[in-house]
DNA sequence: CCTTTCTGGAACATCGGTGTTCCATTGCGG
DNA sequence: CCGCAATGGAACACCGATGTTCCAGAAAGG
C-alpha cells in the first residue's frame, strides 16, 4: 500500500510544479485538479499550503542535485563545465520557473555552492572564463539566462532546442575572456 | 486645486511602483500606507485594483519611452546603442522589477518595437552585433540581464554601479560576433 | 472668513481561498 | 471475498482583501 501513497504524493508534486510555476498564487484547487485528485486528498498529504511549498522545495532541490551530478562540473575546462551545467538545468523545465517565481531560488542554492565556485575558479585559471567575473555574478547570469531562454520558447514560438542553443551561445559569449 | 489631485495621484503611483515591484500581490492597504494616504483615498483615485494596475502600466510605459528617447538608439553602432539603452533602462530601478513581476513586460513592449529591431539590424550590418542572433532574442536577453543585474545588487551586496558594469560587460560579450 | 473640495477613519457587505469534518464509495491486499 | 486504507464530494467556519458608504475634520482658494 506504500506505493499507492507514494504515487499519489508524486502526482500532486508534479502537478504543483506545473501549476505553480505558471502562477505561484494559484489556488490549491487548481493543483488538485491538475493532479486528478480531490482537494481533500491534497490536504491529507499536505495539510497546509506551506507544507506543499516545503515539499516542493525539497523536490526541486533533489532534481537540481541530480542535474548537477549529471553535468560533472569537475571535468574539463571551466567553460565547458558551465556549458554542460546549463544544458542539464535547462532540461528541468518548469522547475526552473518555479525556482524563480517562488523565491526558493537562491536560498537553497545559496549564492552558489562550493562545486560551482570551484568550477568557475578553475575556469579563471585555465583561461576559459574571464577572471574579472566573480562566481556569484556568473551564477546570477546563468539563472537569468535560463529563465529568459525558457520564456523565449513561448514568446517567440521557437523550439526548445533552438532556445537552448541561443542560451549556450550567449552565456559562452558573456563569460569568455575578451 | 488641480495640482492637489495630480500630486496625490502621483504619490500613489510612486508608492505602488515601490510596493508592487517587491510583491505584486501586496494588499492595497500597503500601497496606501506607503503613499501616506488613506485606503479610502486610494479607492477614490483608482476604484478597483485593476484600475491602479492599468495606470501603472501607462506610467511604466511612459518612463520606458522617455528612457528609450534619452538613449538615442538611432545613433552610432548597434552595439553602442544597445549599451546606452541598457544604461537608461537600468536606471529605471523598481519599474524594471514591476515590468517583470507583473506580466506587463512583453505585451506593451511587444517582442520589441520597431526602433529596437532597427537598432539590432543596424548592428548586424555594421558588424557590432552577431547576425546569428535575432532581435527578439536580444530583447529577451537584455531584459533578463537587467532584472538579473538589479537583483544581484541586493543578493551580492554590491553597488548599483558595479552591477551595471557587469550587466553591460556581459551583454556586450553575448552580442559581439565571435 | 466662508465655501467648496479633498481627506481619512469606521463600519459594513461580499468574495474567494483555506483548512476541517463527516460520510459514502472505491479498491488494494491479505 | 472481506476488511482496512485511501479517496473525493459536500458542507462548514474562518480569514484577509476588496470595494462601498457615511461622516466629520482639514485644507485650499475665492
Amino acid at each position: 500500500m506504500r506505493s499507492v501513497r507514494a504515487r499519489t504524493r508524486q502526482a500532486i508534486l508534479d502537478a504543483a510544479i506545473e501549476v505553480l510555476s505558471r502562477n505561484p498564487a494559484a489556488p490549491l484547487g487548481e493543483v488538485a485538479t491538475a493532479a486528478d485528485v480531490g482537494r481533500t486528498t491534497l490536504h491529507r498529504y499536505f495539510p497546509e499550503r506551506t507544507d506543499l511549498i516545503e515539499a516542493l522545495k525539497e523536490e526541486a532541490g533533489r532534481r537540481l542535485d541530480e542535474a548537477r551530478l549529471r553535468a560533472r562540473v569537475g571535468d574539463e575546462t571551466g567553460a565547458s563545465a558551465i556549458r554542460r551545467l546549463c544544458q542539464e538545468y535547462f532540461d528541468l523545465g518548469d522547475v526552473l520557473s518555479l525556482l524563480f517565481r517562488e523565491q526558493i531560488a537562491f536560498e537553497d542554492e545559496g549564492d552558489c555552492d562550493d562545486g560551482f565556485t570551484a568550477m568557475i575558479e578553475r575556469g579563471h585559471s585555465d583561461g576559459s572564463i574571464d577572471p574579472e567575473l566573480p562566481a556569484t555574478w556568473i551564477s546570477n547570469l546563468m539563472w537569468s539566462h535560463l529563465y529568459g531562454g525558457w520564456s523565449y520558447i513561448s514568446e517567440a514560438q521557437v523550439s526548445r532546442h533552438e532556445a537552448l542553443r541561443l542560451v549556450l551561445r550567449s552565456i559562452e559569449g558573456a563569460v569568455t575572456p575578451r
